[in-house]
DNA sequence: GAAATGACCGAATTGTTATTTTGGTCAGTC
DNA sequence: GACTGACCAAAATAACAATTCGGTCATTTC
């Protein structure tokens, strides 16, 4: 615990280090703005992480973080499978255009290329993929869906999500939400056999 | 018809380009380049396209031209329309990976981004997508898959397809040819519902 | 006189050098 | 011994010079 008379050091630089990054991204961050916005003198920073890139790994899991517990939130387990899988993307999906943080980044990659930004992203997709492999096992063990190696599955699920709302394919305009919904089931789920 | 005397200059300067697009890229060919190389006054080629751009895309329509060549060379008809449209994806994908043009300009977009470079990819592209959805239109008209969107069923194989050849997610080894068949047939033809 | 040419032009790119900024350290303070 | 900020080499950026390139057009060729 922390008293009154002696502020948490840490906190105070990953608290100023997650707005930074949301504000200026992993290039438009400095070391020395760190340390500024959390009143803390620079050398202080790196009694608690041994470099930028920790830093900024330190920040993106929090991100990974939130990102599950809005998943974890979406999830009922009542709805079959199908249905919590697009909701749980969709909110997820939504929740990380909208964080700053993921926003910026994806601004910094399009825009200059940073490479740590990337991997930031990467990460972020990694752990996404890895949750829905998590309960595509689950629902392929329970039956509710055939046999399938749920990594792979989940990978495949996660780029055909993309391919549908990605607005860059100009012959079709953006689809909404249900029609989103109708074809990932038709598509991945049902498949295009006559049955 | 082209007499012995007058040589047919378009087809001097069409050649020439073809060769130096395919050498140095859309930003490694420089106009002048490709007036020696045509063994031609600078001016000559302006008098048969307009600007360099325009040069380029007779070019690439060249390009797609073969393309279409190579697909309709690899169709059987006798084949059900999943092992046509991989034996399709692979040959074609195939080709274009080796083809020096094609090759050249990835290379040129991954390094530099030239802007001219990726359109004419993606006109391949679009193109690619235009003959896979003609043959899906046949083949759900036939009652050999079920009734779709095909400019999105044909995208969204396209990208199916790539995630699967796709060495990226590091999690898996490259598939095989037979491993991505099956594979594909699973996910996409045949689905994740059970039956 | 139509077809063909290449010297020429401004814009854009590239090369070069000077200046500033940044991640990280560490001697010293509190 | 937790904390600081002046300090350093390396990297990024700015400023400027030099070159290259797409496109034009007056002149030449046949």
């Amino acid at each position: 615990m922390q008293e009154r008379r002696t502020p948490d050091r840490r906190k105070q630089v990953t608290e100023a280090a997650a707005l930074s990054f949301a504000r200026f991204g992993y290039k438009g961050t400095t070391m020395d703005q760190v340390a500024k916005l959390a009143r803390v003198g620079k050398g202080t920073i790196y009694t608690f992480y041994a470099n930028k890139e920790e830093l900024f790994d330190e920040i993106m899991n929090g991100l990974i973080c939130d990102l599950r517990v809005v998943a974890d939130e979406t999830l009922n387990p009542s709805l079959p499978f199908a249905d919590n899988l697009m909701n749980v993307l969709h909110r997820v999906l939504d929740y990380r255009d909208r964080h700053a943080l993921a926003a910026k980044l994806s601004q910094e990659v399009r825009d200059i290329g940073t490479p740590h930004a990337k991997q930031g992203l990467e990460a972020v997709e990694r752990a996404l993929v890895g949750y829905i492999a998590r309960h595509v096992k689950e629902a392929s063990e329970k039956g509710e869906i055939r046999a399938c190696d749920p990594e792979l599955t989940a990978y495949m699920m996660l780029k055909m999500y993309l391919a549908l709302t990605d607005d860059n394919h100009h012959s079709h305009p953006p689809l909404g939400k249900e029609e989103v919904l109708a074809h990932f089931r038709f598509y991945c789920i049902e498949g295009l056999a006559i049955r």
